[in-house]
DNA sequence: CTGAAAGCGCTAACAA
DNA sequence: TTGTTAGCGCTTTCAG
């Protein structure tokens, strides 16, 4: 590969010129400028960014590690990400957590030793107290800010609001009277599985419904998850008529197991559920969800993280992104 | 920060013994060994892997290149590319192509400028015959695998097939008696379009379909092109009675614009499409699709890649991966 | 079993 | 306006 000295060699000048010229870095005479561009030309020369940035000690990069299957809204977060973090400049680093806390720290650690420049992360399942990986990202002091669910960490974060949201969607179960009403959960451990499954607890408490009649399931964030969910509850011999799905891929399983069941929506089963899709209002059931700002996030998110590696000190951001309901037919209103 | 030396110091020996141990490249004294591994739990040093990077002339890392938004199966596919990538060691940079050339040229740039070990293209829009983008990828010697769209050029390629499915869908309508068929085409000049739009012209010859009768209507990828093309289609004196959708996105807008127009589908309008979904088992209608193995696609791109960069120089590949039929009930058969 | 030292390719102070 | 040179932090050959 040529490098830049074979350039400035053939150039008939010193390195450092070429660097400038390249980066517009000081003032270059039109006439050696105009060699330099010519020898970079006809030597096909690339600059090597892996050298520049061990020299700048940054690389304009900013890691993302997330759990790219169970987050429904993968696509938009990334391109969203993607999208402001190439305005500013920036490349992402793509890292898989899987949801796991043990890849996340494989990942984090990737990221890290790849220098990144700040990091965004979706935490794994936070095992209660400390947290391990954010210590080392603390230790590592790389910019970091966490999107779609909150840790008890001094850190900027952003992540829908949850409890409110489902409570609200357990309250319109109930006021249309039914009385019998499960929850499919999220994987067991994420803060947001947890706030997601009190808010709906709260709203069958306030209604007065007797704790043994509320149903619970586990879904762990999976349409497969969902699937067997509601396969165990309609295999009860009381079975819910309404469902609170917590998340969107475990929606999606419910509803194939109530149409492998021969059961209608709203009609024999209402549904609702925890984030929306963009052909929600196009298909039926129609379903009644509870919609994430997710560009909000991400932008928010990505803005904030590069003011960390500007140098901000501000005050830590933590802020809740309210979501806000697609009321449709699915829960049993009418069109 | 802390740097192999300051941990070679700590340790009382040298910085070639510290990254031996850190890479178990070579038989270390276990006491030595022991006293490094001290040192660095005590400094909380973390290798630098830019330095690493340039030192080994390898970054451990693949450059995806493709359009996140226009993608479909965005998701699946990064799901995937990353598991076999991080199976084998690799981390993956994002790089979005927005499926314009010029944004195209920018990314794989920034990309090749990164040193990544190879690159995994979706090409845009080939304005022709050569490609400015694969020469300099080519320039560069980074191995490079093509995926989504085939190109007229000398590198690895896996891509649906695109013809024959379509063919098949728009014969499916023919067979159920439509004369009046539209297709919603997406990006012009992406080879997925053009050989999509062929094989729809194919089967509308070979019924005998009167030329003029034929109606393509572009949809540019998207949901809000597709809603406006079918909305354009609905305005015609004489409607088409059966539509084929030539991806996904589109596919979403259409039933858009035919719900809003009050129209049930498949009982007053047909409907088809390119690209399946997850949920189009479980909601109404029931979309009869031709589904693409993207998982097979991303998982053999990636491995052939991974070859290469071993250095392997089989002859290139170029495989068209098959699409399979959904066969449900949008297209109007009973179910 | 271990260390010295020469790179990897670039940036940026300093000097001219 | 340009060149010299000392890093950036790591790997790896060659000696010992």
């Amino acid at each position: 590969m040529t490098t830049m000295d074979d350039v400035a060699r053939i150039a008939g000048v010193s390195g450092s010129t070429v660097s400038h010229v390249l980066n517009g870095t000081r003032a270059v005479n039109e006439r050696t400028r105009f060699r330099v561009l010519e020898a970079i030309e006809s030597t096909g020369y690339r600059r090597n960014g892996l050298a520049r940035s061990l020299a700048m000690q940054r690389t304009q990069t900013l890691g993302l590690a997330i759990s790219v299957l169970s987050n429904p809204y993968f696509g938009s977060l990334v391109n969203t990400i993607e999208k402001v973090a190439s305005a500013a400049g920036y490349t992402i680093v793509l890292a898989d957590t899987h949801d796991d806390p043990e890849r996340e720290e494989q990942t984090v650690n990737t990221l890290l030793d790849r220098q990144v420049d700040g990091l965004i992360l979706a935490p794994a399942s936070s095992s209660g107290g400390s947290n391990e990986v954010l210590d080392m990202v603390r230790a590592s002091r790389t910019p970091v800010v966490l999107i779609d669910r909150f840790q008890d960490f001094p850190c900027d974060q952003y992540a829908p609001e949850n409890f409110e949201p489902v409570r609200l969607l357990a309250s319109h179960l109930l006021e249309l009277g039914h009385r019998r009403i499960a929850a499919i959960t999220g994987t067991r451990g994420l803060s947001t599985t947890i706030e997601r499954t009190a808010g709906f607890i709260a709203a069958m408490a306030a209604a007065g419904i007797d704790r043994s009649a509320v149903l619970v399931e586990e879904g762990r964030s999976t349409a497969d998850g969902g699937h067997a969910a509601m396969d165990r509850l309609l295999g009860l011999e009381s079975p819910p008529t309404a469902v609170v799905s917590l998340n969107n891929a475990m929606t999606i399983g419910v509803m194939k197991s109530l149409r492998q069941a021969g059961l209608k929506v709203p009609k024999d089963v209402a549904l609702v559920g925890f984030d929306d899709f963009e052909w929600a209002d196009s298909f039926e059931p129609r379903l009644t969800t509870m919609a994430q700002d997710i560009e909000s996030m991400a932008t928010q998110a990505v803005q904030m993280l590069l003011q960390r590696i500007q140098g901000s000190d501000a005050p830590f951001a933590r802020e809740s992104i309210a979501p806000f309901m697609r009321h449709r037919n699915s829960c049993g209103c009418p069109d």
